[in-house]
Order: C-alpha cells, then structure tokens, then sequence
DNA sequence: TCAACCCATACGTTTTCGGTATGCCAATGG
DNA sequence: CCATTGGCATACCGAAAACGTATGGGTTGA
C-alpha cells in the first residue's frame, strides 16, 4: 500500500478522469492509468467504472476514498506538524523550577513566554535542586530554572543573572536595626541551613561565604526550602543566608539585610541537556533573562 | 511523503533502534538507516536522537509518530474496506419498492436481509414504477422490486415469482357471492385502473387479459397505487384487477375474487442496473425468492 | 465515415530501492 | 591500554518500479 497510488487514486476520483487527474499531477497519462490498474490489482477489485466518458467511483473506491483522503491528509499534517515542533512553532516546553525563584519570575515569565512561543504548551514543576537534575537527564523537563546552576557534563548552562546573599532575621532581632550587617555580626549565631551541598549546591556559596570571612554559625536546622527555612527564622530559631529574590512572598515579621563588605552573590542559570537543540530553549533563556533583569 | 517510509519510521521509533526495526521488517540494516534519514531531510530535522544504544525519538519525531500511526493505519483499513464492499461484507444496500408488494414482503425480507448481509447499511424507499427505473439508472437505488420487472436495456431482471390477478369489490357486490368470478360478469362495469401502461407496466398486463376476453370495462377512475384503487373500490367508485397480494393490508369491507378462466398472473422482479456487480445483489435475489415463495 | 476523446498496452529510459561489504564511534572488558 | 562488541553510516552494485513516448481500440458525435 502505497502512499503515492492514494495520491493519485484521489486525484482521478475527485477529476473523475484519468486524463484530467493526469494533468493536475503534471504526469502522462498512460503510467497514471497503469497506477491505477496496479491499486485496483492491489485491493482485489475494480474501485472505478470505466464509461465512454470518464471514469466513475465504484462502492468499494468510495469506502477507500474517504480513508485515502484522511490518510493523506494526516501525512502532510505530520511533516507539516515534525517541522512546527523543530522550529519551535509547536510543542511543549517544560520548565522545573524552585519555589523561591519561580515566585518572582513566573508572574512575569509565564506571559512573556505566551508571546514568545505562541502555540507551545507550557508546563511548570516546582521541583528540588536533585528532582531538577534527574528530570532534565531523563528529558521529563525541558529547560530548568537554577540557583545556582547544575554542574553536571549532560547539562548546558546559560547564566542569566545573580541575586545577591541577604541576611534574614525576625524583625525584632537586634541585628534589624542596622541598615547593613557586618559580617562579624554573624559569628556563633545558630543558621538555618539548606541541605548540604551534594543535594543543593546553594548551600556550598553560602559555605564558601562563610569560610571566607573566617565566620563559623551552628547550623540550627537544616530544610528543605528557602521558605521553610524563613519560617524557621521567624519562629527565633535562628539566621538565614539566602538569595534576595527571597524577599517576595517571605512572611511578614522577617525583614532582610545585605552584608557588609560581602558582595557575594548566587547564579541564576537555565540548564538544559546538552542535545536537547529545540529553539524553544534559547526563546525561554531570553524571556527568562528579560524577566531578571527586572527583578 | 511515502507510506512505506512512514512505515519504516513507525518500526524503528517502537524499536527504538535501526538494527531491530530491520529485522522485523524482514531488511537489512543498512538501508532502513538510509530511508530514515531521507524521511529526515524530506521533514527537514533529526527525527531520532542517535545514541551509542539506539535510537531515541525527538520531539519533532514523536509529532510524526502518531499522525504515521494512523495514517498507516488508515491505509490499510480503507484498502481492507474496499474489500469488504467489493465482498458484499460491508456497504449499503438501497431497495426501491411498490408498497402493494412490500406491505406483503418487507416484514419477512427485511429479516431475512439482516442475517444473509449483516454488517451492510439496509435502505428502504417506496417509489413509482417510474421513479425506480430512474434511481436504479443513477445509481440511487441498488435493486428494485417490481411487478412487473422493468424493460430497460441498462437493467438487468430476476424473475422471482409471480402474483395471480384477483377480483377486488367491495363485500355487499352480487359478484362476493361467486367463489370464482366468470370473466364475461365483468363486461361493462367500471374498472379502477392504474395509470397507463407508458408510466406503470402493470396496468398493460390487466389491459392484456380484458383484452383477451374481449371485455371492456370502461375506466372509472386512474390512480397511482392499488391500495388508492382499493379505497375507491370500496367506496363503490367500480372494481379493481390487482394482484393477490394487495389482500394484506386491504381495507375492511373489501373482498377478492379469482377470476375464471384467467390463469393471468403479474411476475414479481427484483431488478438492477447492468452493471452493478455488487455481490448484495445475488444476495437480495435469494432473500427475496425465500420470502416470495412462501407468500 | 471521419474526427475527437478517453483509456489501455508496449517498450525503452531513468529513478529509486534493497543487499553486501565496510567504516566509524563509543562503550565494555580483560 | 588495547581488543572486542554493538550499533549506525557510507559506498557500490544489481534489481525493481515508475515515468514518458508511441500506439491501439472503443465510443461519441458531426
């Protein structure tokens, strides 16, 4: 069964002439009716009648016409709809993001992206840093919003921006009334720490910030997010070093405060598999690094 | 866009590896590989990641896929049904009837027909005799049933029983008394014909056997069916000639008569276009002889 | 009876397809 | 570290299928 003999057994019933059909195909006339013959050899029976004048579908080249027709039509419909999804025109987009930098992008990301991929589906997955990584590997997710990015030799990374460490306390923390908070400031205080670094490589910046300034905080408490870890800050269980961005949608009663002389700050990155090539990831990487650059 | 590449594109994307699609599609390896990436450039991107284990669907690909799915599978359904047609398996069959006849066979033939052609789209239509010789000439109609067949160099007739010629009147005419009516007690009474022979072959029949017996009747009134004749029968308008199968579904008050001497019989037909070689039609015929046959 | 129209057949040419042989690359194992 | 294995890609050749040209045959209509 043969696409091209659909092609032209279409074409002649919709001509009802195989000469006419012939011409409309830009071919000759004989090797069309020699299709034709070989299609109806094919079937088993006659699906036209030959008259004086023409040829005239029989019952059986009507059942097989409507499906022909069909069958054509989902052919150039799945071309046409391979090439929409290879140019970006069609398809999904799955991003794996984190809950506390996704609460100030996705409001505006999420609009940006509808006028920038018209016709993709979007789906979004609030995800934990070793989640994202697992599903960008195993392709569940397309593109994944990091902070920092992924260091893995599959995952492509594109850094679109950096939020800065602030410090957040309970508002009636001594430390609240300083506008900046002096790095000493820190020492011996309890933290409220992220996972380690082999789950979440935000927590090693916050390390390496540490170490730096030679400050060592007891970690108090270890969680899972940087939320979780707010309202362990503001239930006085202690201090949390965390991105700015953490900022939008912290409780009330934490304020936040930049470090002095600590101008450290954390990646924002999309990651992505290295052999994923759609053209929706560089679309998503400019929508994101317009939406950060607004933050 | 070939069929036979969807094909090969459907197998190697379920066996997700070049080397096993050929296999089962009973190839060489080599130049399924080279299809595929003909089926690529055609579409004009990589439908298959090439890994070092296989070969793994892009999303452009897995857009194809499903529509390759069912376009093959449309395919070999609309050749599978046009075979079916072709075998009287499937499809429609269109009867044209006279009401006279059907009222006395539809309900045993209509039975008949669902078990002899199950899975065929059954469609009844009453029409004149004109009528019928017009659909079957366009095809409208498959078979007809008539009495008398139609004479028309295009249709082809089956003879599948016949129907004697009764005396109709109503219940308190002199002639109920007779058990058999004597040709020559007709001379002179008024006849409710049929319209003439040009348009319904039947009443040629009745004009025949008066004609042989020399009887005139003098014509009341034309109607188009014998059950109208029946209705003016027994409104005392004259008597009719119809064949005995008009007593079903007569009207109460009406009674019939064999008429002496006159071994006159109308044949019962089913008639179709030449060159419908639709098996439904042999199949129809004997349905149609089972059901005449015990009437 | 002739011309026009339309489909079918015949034959030579060209395109395309499939098979065999072989190369390349990565992963695996000693 | 090298050899082996598994899988896809490339090259070349023979075979099959399709297309075009030329032509035949049947029917319609002037």
């Amino acid at each position: 069964m043969d696409l091209r003999r659909l092609r032209y057994f279409v074409a002649v019933a919709e001509a009802r002439s195989i000469g006419k059909a012939a011409e409309r195909l830009r071919m000759a006339q004989p090797p069309l009716s020699v299709q034709i013959r070989k299609l109806e050899a094919e079937i088993g029976a006659p699906l036209f009648r030959r008259g004086t004048r023409g040829m005239d579908l029989t019952e059986a080249g009507q059942a097989l016409l409507t499906r022909a027709s069909e069958a054509l039509a989902l052919a150039v419909d799945g071309a046409e709809a391979a090439r929409a999804v290879a140019a970006g025109r069609r398809g999904r987009l799955s991003v794996g993001y984190m809950f506390v930098l996704a609460n100030a992008m996705l409001p505006r990301l999420i609009p940006e992206l509808r006028r920038s991929v018209p016709g993709v589906d979007l789906d979004f997955a609030e995800l934990s840093a070793s989640t994202r990584e697992a599903r960008l590997l195993d392709r569940s997710v397309t593109v994944a919003l990091c902070m920092p990015a992924i260091n893995h030799p599959e995952i492509q990374v594109a850094r679109i921006g950096a939020q800065r460490f602030m410090l957040a306390m309970p508002i009636r923390s001594p430390l609240a009334r300083l506008g900046t908070v002096p790095m000493e400031r820190l020492q011996g205080r309890p933290l409220i720490a992220l996972p380690p670094p082999e789950q979440d490589p935000a927590s090693s910046a916050v390390a390496a910030l540490l170490r730096r300034h030679q400050i060592v905080m007891p970690i108090a408490s270890r969680v899972e997010t940087v939320h979780s870890a707010l309202s362990l800050v503001l239930a006085g269980e202690g201090l949390a070093i965390v991105p700015a961005c953490a900022k939008l949608g912290a409780p009330r009663g934490i304020v936040f405060r930049p470090l002095r002389d600590a101008a450290d700050s954390i990646d924002v990155a999309v990651c992505w598999r290295r052999d994923s090539q759609s053209p929706l990831i560089s679309r998503f990487i400019k929508c994101a690094e317009k939406v950060v650059a607004r933050m």
